[in-house]
This record gives structure tokens, sequence and C-alpha cells, in this order.
RNA sequence: GCGGGUGUGGCGGAAUGGUAGACGCACCGGACUUAAAAUCCGUUGGAGCUUUGCUCUGUGGGGGUUCGAGUCCCCCCACCCGCACCA
């Protein structure tokens, strides 16, 4: 007959017991007014996309901010924990073309595959609140506030260019440029104008860094990325005249934030999408073809930066304002039209870039800035972008930089052809996006009278369900009536705006809208302006900038507006790193899931078909490259509170970490040996009062309470492996204590009570468990207190003292804590008396209850 | 290219300028078992030696500050993230 473990804990049956208590008790539900006067905490983790399953990296996420929204209920908050969904996107078109599936019907099924794998982690979540982005019951309030941010005028109509492939005859994200080529079509990719919606984010440029300074709970070099994004920067504007004026244009002028070094100019550059540019080109055949081939570079600041720098001598000449000298036109592929003025003046010796292109297509390299002891006057392979003194430049001369820009400045000014400039290099935020899957932009389009808002009681605009992906291009553009609409002015026949909404919009608002998410307006102001700032927003530090700088936006936005109070949606953001895995690749170069991929020592097959996969670099697990791997497995073997429990301890949470099975089994092993253990000790029932305890009894207590102390400090400091680290030991050191008198019972009693409070953060479905074990009848653990220390049990009464010789270690003593300099020094004299023999002690150092050190010499 | 980060045993990592390697994984040894699994106990940075222990060495590389550096400063290398239409 087979023999049944008795005390084997069953996570099977246990999680979703608990899960269905804690569901029933009502634990997780905030109102959206509270009123029981407890301070509130608003935990967000960034929302996920419904890619269809929960990755390791969303196991991650949103165990990090469970455990604080745990730990800050326990603490006795008001938290409100909410979830929702990121829905709308680029990877629901594709499915469309690729398997004919409905965007909306391919996305729902998606939330609800991956809403019961989230219930399964038993998160902590208000699931009340849930919505998914592409509700019209969610975008619908979004095309609300896109009115109302146009009423204010933060929107505005422009030009602005995309990345167009010929063939599809479609706009290409960047992600879909591959070596300046279309994705799908293979057709080299071109750079197109097209009239677009922006919102006007460089109207609060200022106030977004300023901003910056209050986020104290912000990582630094987020704060940092931001600042450096924005880029503020001083310079002046210089006007150019052209020897001989070209198409009627008859200067260019240039954005510099050296004009300091006007007198080491070379040449000057200009963008391929300059209108200088664009006259050369008409009667010139080559500079035609250098701004074509420039164009077929791709729009990614990150492509134009990497390319090979490249010019076009145009033959031009200006005039240098400060020299009167001429100096030649070229076109170059490394000048950005949307910065500046889309014009520089190439100074080679104070600026790489500019040196790499004289050199590169021999121009002069005169020589205007030493370093502020030596004058070099030679410049060789590397330019100098320092402080310094100037030289060779008129009235400049001698000046040092700081004061030097000054003085050019002034003269420009005196001679107007310049001015002092403030310049951002910010952007406005391009929202008009030519796909179907998003919010569609509550525009109507009239030839009379030109762009009308929706009404508002026209409002949501909602995508149609019946399209076809059977043609290139957006589906919008070709249903057969969805655009076609009244004018609301006029009443002519007019169309809608057929564009949707950027995606990250979505995600810039949800943080508001889960305060009151059935409100009739976009937000509700009691409930609002109670929840937000978000206490603590955790996300990837891939969303460092873009993300984080739109929601900031939005919120000023919302606020001018007149539907929040604040200026910064999230006072804590913690950052954590990313889950990496291997990626895969078949022979036709189409990515595989890890699940599809069977690894035989060093070859790797695809399971079905047996052909070879090249197995690629370890990075990000991302959807596109579909190296993710599917948590459930994981859970369905060792549950849920394993799985949470081994993203906490395996790394530190801001760091990357490379998703390996290795170790799961070590955190299951654990589960079963403190359910075991709290087991026998549950089943020597509860222990009498002790008054005496023996030493091994005190040192358990001791190091319980010490525990205590440890892992509250490390939950406020986001150091849950440390947290771990510390619950391990104090477990082992339960089990290690076999004391039979009533003071080890009670001792360890005591500590094992402490353990369940202290890992129901973490593994909170066992924490339940254990704590019906030991305390019946007390309740869920879930509403109950965390623990505080005992401060007569956190004094240290003994410490271990090291001994060094110049530095090195020799000896360790051990001593009673706080006991003065000299006590230590002589009992150290002591320790290491064989090495201080024929040696003169020069210095003595010490350090309290830490470290005696002597500084010796040979006698 | 520009901006931001990371680098410590076989692996993940710990360490207010003060005993480097806590804790976990893996490995090895032992106990239990007919056997295996599970469980429990113990060892483990490297090199060397006269091996109950001792010495040297060691935190990506090279310099520096300090009585003392993983930690602070300078230079370099490798890798990762972001770069505005991936989310």
């Amino acid at each position: 007959m087979q023999e049944i473990e008795p005390t084997r804990y069953d996570f099977s049956s246990a999680e979703p017991r608990w899960q269905a208590e804690w569901e029933k008790a009502g634990c997780f539900a905030a109102p959206d007014v509270p009123t029981g006067g407890k301070p509130k905490y608003y935990v967000l983790e960034m929302f996920p996309y419904p890619s269809g399953k929960i990755h390791m990296g969303h196991v991650r996420n949103y165990t990090l901010g469970d455990v604080v929204a745990r730990y800050k209920r326990a603490k006795g908050f008001d938290v409100l924990h909410p979830m929702g969904w990121d829905a709308f996107g680029l990877p629901a078109e594709n499915a469309a073309r690729e398997n004919n599936a409905s965007p909306a019907e391919w996305t729902y099924a998606n939330i609800a595959n991956m809403r019961a794998q989230l219930k399964r982690m038993g998160f902590s979540l208000d699931w009340s609140r849930e919505f998914a982005t592409c509700d019209a019951s969610y975008y619908g309030q979004q095309q609300q506030l896109f009115l109302d941010f146009w009423k204010a005028g933060l929107v505005e109509r422009r030009e602005s260019y995309v990345n167009w492939d010929p063939v599809d005859m479609t706009v290409l994200a960047n992600e879909q440029v591959i070596d300046g080529r279309g994705w799908r079509s293979g057709a080299v990719v071109e750079k197109k104008k097209l009239s677009q919606w922006f919102l006007k984010i460089t109207d609060f440029a200022p106030d977004l860094l300023d901003g910056l300074k209050t986020l104290e709970r912000w990582p630094e070099r987020v704060k940092l990325m931001q600042e450096n994004w924005i880029g503020f920067s001083q310079g002046a504007e210089v006007r150019f005249d052209l020897a001989a004026p070209v198409g009627g244009i008859g200067d260019v002028t240039v954005y510099t934030t050296r004009p300091d070094t006007l007198f080491g100019m070379s040449f000057l550059a200009i963008a391929p999408e300059h209108p200088v540019a664009k006259a050369v080109a008409e009667g010139n055949a080559g500079a035609a073809a250098f701004i074509a081939e420039c164009a077929s570079q791709g729009t990614s600041e990150a492509a134009i930066e990497a390319a090979e720098k490249k010019g076009f001598d145009t033959g031009l000449e200006v005039i240098n304002p400060f020299t009167g000298e001429r100096y030649p036109v070229w076109i170059a592929n490394f000048v950005l039209m949307e910065y500046g003025t889309g014009a520089i003046f190439g100074c080679p010796c104070g600026d790489q870039r500019d040196l790499e292109f004289a050199r590169k297509y021999g121009l002069s390299v005169p020589v205007v800035v030493a370093h502020a002891d030596d004058d070099v006057s030679e410049i060789g392979a590397k330019a100098f972008d320092g402080e310094g003194v100037i030289v060779n430049s008129g009235f400049l001369t001698g000046l040092p930089t700081g004061k030097a820009k000054e003085a050019a400045i002034a003269r420009l000014e005196e001679l107007g052809v310049g001015k002092a400039v403030t310049n951002w290099r910010l952007r406005d935020w391009g929202i008009s996006r030519q796909r179907y899957w998003g919010c569609p932009i509550p525009v109507i389009h009239c030839e009379a009278c030109g762009p009308q808002p929706v009404p508002a009681d026209a409002l949501p605009v909602t995508l149609p369900n019946d399209v076809s992906f059977d043609k290139p291009g957006n589906p919008l553009d070709h249903h057969p009536s969805w655009r076609h609409v009244a004018c609301p002015a006029c009443g002519a026949a007019a169309r809608r705006e057929t564009d949707t909404f950027d995606t990250f919009i979505d995600s810039s608002w949800y943080f508001a809208r889960f305060t009151a998410p059935q409100a009739a307006t976009p937000t509700m102001a009691a409930a609002v302006n109670h929840w937000l700032p978000v206490d603590q927003y955790v996300g990837g530090i891939e969303h460092a900038i873009l993300h984080l700088l739109y929601a900031r936006f939005f919120t000023r936005a919302m606020h001018k507006t007149g539907h929040v109070a604040v200026d910064e949606p999230f006072a804590g953001l913690f950052t954590q790193g990313m889950v990496t895995h291997e990626s895969y690749k078949d022979e036709q170069g189409a990515w595989l899931y890890p699940d599809e991929v069977s690894k035989q020592g060093e070859l790797a097959v695809h399971r079905v078909t047996g052909k070879p996969v090249s197995v690629g670099r370890v990075e990000k697990m991302s959807k596109s490259k579909r190296n993710t791997v599917d948590p459930t497995l994981i859970i369905e073997r060792f549950g849920a509170d394993t799985a949470r429990w081994f993203v906490l301890s395996d790394n530190p949470p801001e760091r990357d970490v490379e998703w390996t099975e290795a170790g799961v089994q070590g955190s299951y092993r654990f589960v079963l040996r403190l359910a075991k253990l709290v087991e026998q000790i549950g089943a020597e029932g509860t222990p009498e009062a002790v008054e005496i305890y023996g030493s091994e009894a005190k040192k358990l207590r001791q190091l319980a309470h010490r525990t205590i102390a440890a892992v509250t400090e490390a939950m406020e400091s986001f150091t849950f492996n440390v947290a771990v680290a510390k619950l391990y030991e104090l477990a082992n050191a339960i089990g290690g204590l076999n004391g039979e008198g009533a003071d080890g019972r009670a001792a360890r009693f005591e500590a094992a009570e402490i353990i369940a409070h202290l890992v129901a953060p973490m593994m909170p479905h066992l924490a339940e468990h254990l704590f019906a074990r030991l305390c019946p009848g007390a309740g869920l653990i879930a509403a109950n207190p965390w623990p505080e220390p005992d401060p007569a049990l956190l004094v240290v009464d003994e410490v271990t003292m090291a001994v060094q010789v110049n530095g090195k270690l020799r000896a360790t003593m051990i001593v009673p804590a706080g006991r003065g300099a000299e006590a230590n020094i002589a009992q150290a004299m002591e320790a290491v008396s064989t090495l201080l023999a024929g040696q003169t002690i020069v210095k003595q150092i010490h350090v309290p209850d830490r470290i005696v050190n002597f500084v010796v010499k040979p006698s």
C-alpha cells in the first residue's frame, strides 16, 4: 500500500482556496472615495499589452507591485491596486492580416486568457476596476480629453515625415524598417510628408524639466535620461547671407550652442529636407540623388546618427558675418531638420562630428580653442569640446569660452544677424497613426469649414468591426460607409479622420481613469484627487523616457483642462530590470518561441519539423522576438507562491535577469520545508507563557525580531532578494533549535508566527496556510497588521571585531558590544602579539565594534 | 553616433570606506534506504605549503586617494537599454 505523506503541503488546492477566501472577504477592493480616514497608497504596475499569455516579465513586474501592495495594506494603508489592458496596437493588426482574425476578438480573447493567468498568481488586485483601452467606454473619454486639449490650444495640425513603404502603400513603424527596407515587402523605404496631429508637449518643456526636481522617489538615472531628452540648451541663431541667392532664398539661419567658435568655421551644413537643399536639387541632379539617398535612411534618429557621415557640396557659399570670408554649403545626412533650424555651421576643431566630416571631405580645420594651460595649435584625431581659451578669433581672442559666448552673441545682435536663443531637444508629439486598431481621432474634415471636432453628444466615435485587411493600407480608408459623415458645422458632406491615436496616449492617463473607471466623464474629481499621485509605480526601465514623459505631460494637460489637480502622476517610481532569454530563428529567419524549440546538447531543432534552429543572443524577452517563457507551466507544477518566491529571490529587482528554470526547484523545496516546519510547531499546540528564556531560545527570539526589522527595511527599499535571504536564515534557525523546554517551544512558536507574517507579501497563499495552522480564528493574514520588532530584542550584546596589521586581517575577537577603545586595543594587541614583535606601532585605528588596525614598521 | 546603465566564486547575488563571497542554486561527501527519489547534516573563490592549520592571491583591465577600496577619483574594455510610428 502506498504511503501518503500527511503533512505535505498541497498548493494546488490551497492556492485557489485562499484566493476564494480573499475574494469573499473583499480584501482588495478599494472604494472610489474612501471614508475610513486611513492614509492612502496607490500601487500601480505598468499595465500589460494583451499578447495572449503572461510571461516572466509580467510575473516579475506584478509580483514586485503585489509585494508592495500587500505590505502597505498590512502597515495600515488604504491601498488602491488596479489592473487593466493596454489593448490597442500593431500586433492585433498583424494577427488580423496573418490569421484573418478580427483584432477585437483576438484582443478580448487574449485578455480573457491573461486575466485567468494573472488571477491564478494570487495578486491582491481590485478587479472591479478592470478595463481595456480598446473599450469604447475608455477611449470615448480619451476622445473627450483630446477635444478639451484642442480647445485649450494644446493641439496642432502640421506636416511631418513618416517611413513610407511604396509597395504596401503604408506607413511603417521604425521597428518595421529593417536595414532601410520594409519588413513585409522588402521595398526601399522612403521618407514621406503627411499632415498629422500634434500635441504641444513643448509648451510644457520648462515645466517638465523643473518638475523632475520634485520627484524624490524616482531613480536618478531615469531623471537624468528625461533631462537629456528634454534637452534644454542655450545658444544663438546666426544668419548667414548666401553669396548668391538660390530659388529666391538669400540666407541660411543656423542654430549653435557655440557662437564663441564662429571664427573656427569651416563649412555650413544643411539637412536634406532644408528648403535650400530643395532649391539646389531643382537644377542639380547630383544633389537630388543625394537627397533621395538620405530619404532612404529611415526616420529614426538612431538610423540617421549611426549611418556613415556623408555630404554633398552644393557649390553655394555663405558669408560669415564675423570673418567676412566665404564658406561652402554642404547638404549633410546627419543634420536633422527637426532640431534647431535644420542647419549648422561646421567648426571641426570643437566638434568631433564636424571634424570627421571635414577630414573626410578635405575641408579646413582652423584652431580657435586652446586648453586653459597649453595652447594646442594643431588638431589631431580628436576635437576639443571642453572649456578653454579662444584663440585666432579677432575680437574674441583671449577670452575664456564662457565669456566669449556672451561677447559673440552681443556682437551678433549689434550686427543684426543673430540673437540668443533657448532651444529644446524635445519635439512636439506626433499622435496620428495611419492604422485601424487604435482610438479614432474625433475629427471631421469639411472642405468648407476645415477640421471640426466631433460634437460631445456624438462621442464616442467607435471603430467599425466590419473591416477587411485584404488591401494594403488602413482599413478605415476602405470602409464603405464609416468615413462618410455630415459636417457638424455646416451639415455638408464631409469625411471622418481615418487616422487613430498613437497608443502611447492610451497609457498616458489610464492611472487616472482607474480611480473612477465607471465615471461618465474622463475623471471624477473626488476620486482622482484622493488617489493621485500614484505612490508607487513599477515597470520596466525601457519606459524610462517616452511613456513616463508622455504621462507627465498628459497629467499637466489634464490639470490645465480641469480633469486632475496634480501635475506629477507618479510620486514614486521603481524600474525593474528586464527578463531576458535566448532567442531562436528558423531557417527562414522567422522568430520561434522557446517551446517550439528542442535543444539537444549544443544543437537546437524545431520540435515539430525537426529542422535546424539558430540560437540567437540572450536579449530582452519580447513578443516580436518570441523569446518568451510561459509561466503557466511553472505554476501548474510548483504553484504561484513558488513562482513568486523565485522571481523575488534570484535577483535584485532593478537588474536584468536571464530566465532559467534552475532554482525553481529550490524555491519549491522551501515552500514545502516551511509548511512542514510550521506543521510540526502547530502540532505542539499553543505554548504556555514563558518568563525566562534560555540562551538558545533567546538567540532565536533575537534573530526573529532582527528579521522583522531587516525584512521591513527590505520592503521599504525594494531589496526583496535580501528579504528572501533573511527569511531563509530565520527558517534555518527555527529548524535548528531543538530545545525541548517550554522556552524553546515558545520561541519557536513566536518565530513561526513572525515568519508567516513576513512571507505574506511574497507567498500570500502559503502564509495564510501557516497562519491558519498557528492561529486558528485570527482571521486572514491579508487582514492582519504587519509585526513590529521588540526593541529590547534588537539590542546586540556581543560583536566580532577584526584585528588588522597594516590593513590586513590577522585575527578576529569576540568582544562586548560598545566596549571602549582601550580595552579593545589591549585585547587586539594580545591577539596579534607575534606579528607585532620587533615592530614599532606607528598608528592605531579603532572603529568601535568593527575593527582595530595597527600600522607598524620594523623597529 | 548620442544619452543612460551594468560588470564580485561554477551560477544568481550579499556587503553605512572597516573581517569580500551573507543567502540560494549547482557540485562533492556523509546519514537514512534492499535500491532510488525525497529529506536531513556537512564541505566548496583560486593557488601554494611543513594540511587539527598557515601563507599568498582575489570584486572586468590599468592608475590614484586612504591606516584600510567591491565601495571614492581618473583612464580603458566588454555587454545591456533608450533614441520620438514596438509597447
